[in-house]
RNA sequence: CCGGGUGUGGCGCAGUUGGUAGCGUGCUUGACUGGGGGUCAAGAGGCCGUGGGUUCAAGUCCCGCCACUCGGACCA
């Protein structure tokens, strides 16, 4: 007990206060630190490290589907940003503008990016002639600035890291697929590899990407019931393409407008990856993407033998079965338990003198604590088994805890009610009707999360205001 | 942007009616230890967020600003 009492004091508990809990883990996980910057933070050694895990993860399944990396400049000249109509009024209120070059005033002010649709076009307009130069398959790895009044680290600050894809296709059959296969692999990475369950739907007009015809997303739950967009993918029509002039001559000898998508997805799922696995030890990381998947610990490590026998297992181990460290620093054992627990570590490998006696070691997992005494000689099999249980272990926890805080309702009362009582998703039919939406939101602090593509029929009306129902939609608070 | 809270060694905090800036932890050095945040000893470390004001004297009182944080509004 004295040493979970120590537990609870390093960090706030979660059902004391989540957002408090939440803030101690990305600190004490030394994930990010603050920044003289208002609402800017500096990402920590492991919390890039991550980060990377993330990158290389997903770069590696746009690549597979034929998309190339550019780099788009920082600064958009403002004529271009406001060239089309409802992207710049979405972005303009949030954007951080440059006036200056040295001293001198600059002719036309330039903002820096919020997202590079706008240059990403300028540039399609002008290496886009023919069928024959589509399809366009163009991803950024880069940061962008958003000017948000209230920032939280990793969730919402006002610069923050992503991939921004952007694409342009020949026709509308082909972009919608695009739209669609990118948000496949969005679900499919937070599902296989981050161990977070997502929901798949469609935005609603209300919550759409500015100048999108469409938006996609795929919403996760986190510890506390809310709601985080994990990823979003779009199709644009050929809005842009129009405001842009980029045309391109068909097959049939005519000029044509493309049709454009874009995606993206942020360092924001850092924040998910904690609240959804996270616990009052600290972080709990999936092991795809762990910096460190297993941390060897030597116990009486100045005994004979056993440092030795330690490194040894770290040459064996590391890179070739995963990423392995050492702590071979002079820290007592219980501190390092504690630590690497805080840092998320998904397997712990305790290596001391009565284990090499007997030729093995301890194995622990993060996820649940649970022991294994394994033979030395068989680690190159249970160490992967041992992680996708990890991994496995996570996603489930995960998706029983949504779907327990799951709620299906067919009239408003209840619907007031369930938002006011339960912390979760609701679900519940619409009309379709903006008005509907607002109302949920004003009379009962919930807004439309999405229209999953998995629909329920719960009734014939809308809870909100008893005209037909058009579809089933998740509401829910968001972060 | 509105409302609440907080700014004092790296971190967490105390600091009374204004009068010599403290504690815990961490850090450094050494010794003993080591299977859940070990023990002892000796050290280093501070423009009290910032700018004004009141006062013989301000960490402390007054005003402004900034940052962080919580809640809300806004928002990909």
């Amino acid at each position: 007990m004295a040493e979970q009492k120590k537990m609870v004091d390093a960090i706030t508990s979660m059902e004391v206060d989540f957002a408090q809990w939440y803030t101690d883990i990305v600190k004490k996980a030394e994930l990010m630190d603050y920044s003289s910057v208002r609402g800017c933070m500096v990402i920590e050694p492991y919390g890039y490290a991550l980060w990377e895990n993330i990158q290389r993860d997903l770069d590696d399944r746009f690549k597979e589907l034929g998309h190339e990396n550019v780099a788009m400049p920082l600064f958009i000249p403002e004529s271009l940003l406001q060239k089309e109509k409802d992207h710049v009024e979405g972005f303009a209120p949030e954007v951080a503008w440059v006036t200056h070059g040295g001293s001198e005033p600059l002719q036309e002010r330039l903002c820096v990016r919020p997202t590079s649709e706008t240059l990403f076009c300028e540039h399609y307009s002008r290496v886009i002639h023919s069928y024959r130069d589509l399809p366009k398959l163009y991803n950024q790895w880069c940061s962008v600035v958003r000017w948000e009044k209230t920032t939280r680290p990793f969730l919402r600050s006002v610069e923050f890291h992503w991939q921004e894809g952007h694409t342009m296709h020949e026709t509308q059959v082909e972009a919608r697929q695009e739209t669609e296969q990118m948000l496949g692999v969005y679900a499919d990475f937070c599902e296989s590899d981050l161990a977070i369950p997502v929901i798949k739907g469609q935005k609603t007009d209300s919550e759409k990407f500015a100048g999108a015809e469409a938006t996609y997303t795929i919403e996760a739950m986190m510890h506390d019931g809310k709601a985080l967009q994990s990823g979003t993918s779009h199709y644009f029509g050929d809005g842009f393409s129009r405001a842009f002039d980029i045309q391109f001559q068909g097959r049939d000898n005519t000029l044509q407008y493309p049709f454009q998508t874009s995606w993206g997805l942020s360092t924001r799922v850092i924040g998910g990856i904690i609240m959804t696995h996270g616990d009052d030890n600290g972080l709990v990381l999936p092991p795809a993407v762990a910096p460190i998947q297993l941390i060897i610990l030597p116990i009486a490590q100045h005994k004979e033998g056993v440092l030795d026998k330690a490194r040894e297992l770290l040459g064996r181990l590391n890179k070739k079965v995963c990423r392995v460290r050492l702590d071979d620093s002079d820290q007592s054992p219980g501190w390092k338990f504690a630590q690497y627990e805080m840092k998320g570590v998904p397997l712990r490998l305790e290596i001391g003198p009565k284990d090499i006696e007997q030729n093995q070691c301890v194995i622990v997992r993060r996820d649940n604590r649970e022991k294994y005494f394994v033979p030395l000689d068989e680690l190159e099999t249970r160490i992967p088994e041992l992680l996708q249980a990890v991994r496995d272990g996570l996603y489930d926890k995960a998706l029983k805890r949504r779907e327990s805080m799951t709620y299906a309702v067919t009239t408003k009362n209840e619907l007031k009610q369930t938002a006011d009582t339960k912390p979760g998703f609701i679900k519940a039919m619409w009309c379709g009707e903006e008005a509907c939406e607002d109302a949920l939101k004003a009379e009962a602090g919930v807004s439309s999360r999405c229209i999953p593509y998995a629909q329920e029929h719960l009734s014939d009306e809308c809870v909100c205001c008893g005209k037909p129902a058009k579809a089933m939609v998740i509401w829910g608070k968001a972060y």
